[in-house]
RNA sequence: GUGGCUGUAGCUCAAUGGUAGAGCGCCAGGUUGUGGCCCUGGAUACGCCGGUUCAACUCCGGCCAGUCACCCCA
């Protein structure tokens, strides 16, 4: 068999990266549960039709096909999931009778997309979504709610300090129609482009696309253009002389989402209102998180309010979520050095092996200290000492037992800085930074 | 999916139209009470396939992978 290659888009990490992901995972996924978020998997795939309710997206779904499929069966045809929202939806709708609303959920599951990769995109990768979603009405306030419980769950982790970017699509909307434009969403997307083609090529958008004037235009820019870390973009906003009930309820919310920003979480939020998030079932609230010092990475952390994704003829259960990409920004990281773990192996104690006879004896050292929670192996082989210790070093692991001879005490080594004391299997335990492997950043 | 750039040992990099070296790392041995220094020796690479040529790692094409832009978005 020849050498295998990798598949372009389809990461694996190596162990200590993948130790981290598992820690950011598991404290990611702690902060959710302190916000009662209930844990929820859904299947990987979905029938294709349900899938594509997003609008646009076919070209990016990966089909499932059974290699011995009748070819007429396109009709059934699944797909894997390309986010975790679509199939949340699905799945309320499924078991709405089984739910209490309003109902919180956090999934941490893999999602295919099938795109062109580069650094931090790629075609299978790991997403930690929540989403709150109620019965034929949702009050806003959990739109306010959702950026404090990513502001405390990628606060926790050893990472750049995050920014989230927050609008509402019903301050866009209300001012495009104030402004007399009869296509919001086509002004939406022209706008959406502003940070990569610039203001300029915006306006050449407007009017080709949306059917802009020249001041319709120039006014849409300067709504883009407003920016604010608290709730200043109101006055700023109204300056600008735009009328529409739809503007004035948008207004209102932005400024309650940041006003509860501001007193829990100072300087987590800032009012963007240029963004206006590629997805067509955003209703509210939208947000795009960036890590300060690290904007060119884009957005790690994006959702909003959706009204109409889960409904059914006379159902309706409208939602709001967020999804962290926890591997485009795990990719992204650790492509910057920004992240390390204290070492590659759990192993915090390699058992020495003086002679293979003594294995049973070195086994039970070893047991003794797993039953107090200390990761520890025996030696793969009764090598010289200097070898037993430099396998040790080779994995970082920290400490290596000496089973004491004749009668004497066994003794551990602090291999780093080569101090080595009586000890006890039954009572040793190491300092706490050496018990697990340490994540930090840098 | 479209286009650009890139692809030499595990890593960082050399050299050359006539089949490749260095540093670090790795392995073995020596020294060492139980390693890290030092000494000696060793293994490992031209992403893959094809074409041009007497001869290709070096030129050309395709594929694969990485990266960037578009698209889209985590």
């Amino acid at each position: 068999m020849s050498k295998p290659t990798p598949l372009s888009g389809f990461p694996e990490w190596l162990p200590p990266q993948r130790a981290i992901e598992q820690y950011v995972v598991d404290r990611i996924r702690s902060t959710f549960e302190l916000y009662g978020f209930a844990p929820l998997e859904t299947r990987a795939v979905e029938p294709l039709d349900q899938l594509l309710r997003k609008g646009e997206t076919s070209k990016e779904v990966y089909v499932l096909r059974r290699l011995q499929a009748a070819e007429d069966a396109s009709d059934e045809s699944l797909g894997l999931h390309f986010d975790l929202t679509v199939p949340f939806a699905r799945y309320v709708l499924e078991n709405a009778g089984k739910l209490t609303f309003p109902f919180r959920r956090y999934q941490i599951q893999k999602v295919w997309r099938g795109e062109r990769p580069q650094e931090g995109r790629y075609r299978e990768f790991l997403q930690a979504d929540i989403d709150i979603v109620d019965r034929d009405t949702l009050p806003f306030h959990y739109e306010a709610e959702i950026p404090l419980v990513i502001g405390d769950a990628l606060g926790a982790l050893p990472i750049p300090q995050i920014r989230i970017q927050v609008n509402n699509r019903k301050v866009c909307e209300g001012f495009y129609r104030g402004l007399g434009l009869t296509d919001p969403e086509a002004a939406l997307r022209a706008v959406d482009k502003l940070d990569k083609i610039g203001p300029d090529k915006v306006a050449e958008l407007l009017i080709e696309t949306a059917g802009a004037t020249d001041s319709q235009a120039k006014a849409c820019l300067r709504l883009a253009e407003i920016s604010a870390p608290d709730t200043s973009f109101d006055a700023a906003v109204r300056a600008l002389g735009v009328e529409h009930p739809l503007l004035d309820e948008g207004l209102d919310e932005l400024v309650r989402v940041m006003e509860a920003a501001a007193e829990h979480a100072p300087g987590l939020c800032v009012a963007e209102l240029k963004i206006a998030r590629g997805l067509d079932y955003y209703t509210g609230t939208v947000y795009e998180t960036q890590l300060v010092g690290f904007e060119r990475f884009g957005s790690i952390c994006s959702g909003g309010r959706y009204d109409n994704l889960a409904s059914t003829g006379n159902e309706r259960f409208p939602g709001v979520g967020i999804s962290i990409g926890v591997s485009r920004l795990l990719g992204l990281l650790f492509g910057a050095d920004a992240l390390s773990v204290s070492r590659p192996v759990p192993t915090c104690v390699l058992v020495a092996l003086p002679t293979e006879e003594q294995r049973a004896a070195c086994d039970r050292t070893a047991a003794a200290l797993r039953r107090r929670g200390i990761a520890t192996e025996v030696s793969p082989s009764a090598a010289k000492y200097g070898k037993q210790i430099r396998f040790a070093e080779r994995r970082g692991i920290p400490y290596v037992w000496f089973p004491g001879s004749d009668g004497a005490h066994d003794t551990v080594k602090d291999i780093r800085s080569g101090d080595q004391v009586d000890a006890d299997a039954a009572t040793w335990t190491p300092p706490a930074a050496d018990l697990r492997q340490q994540v930090t950043g840098g």
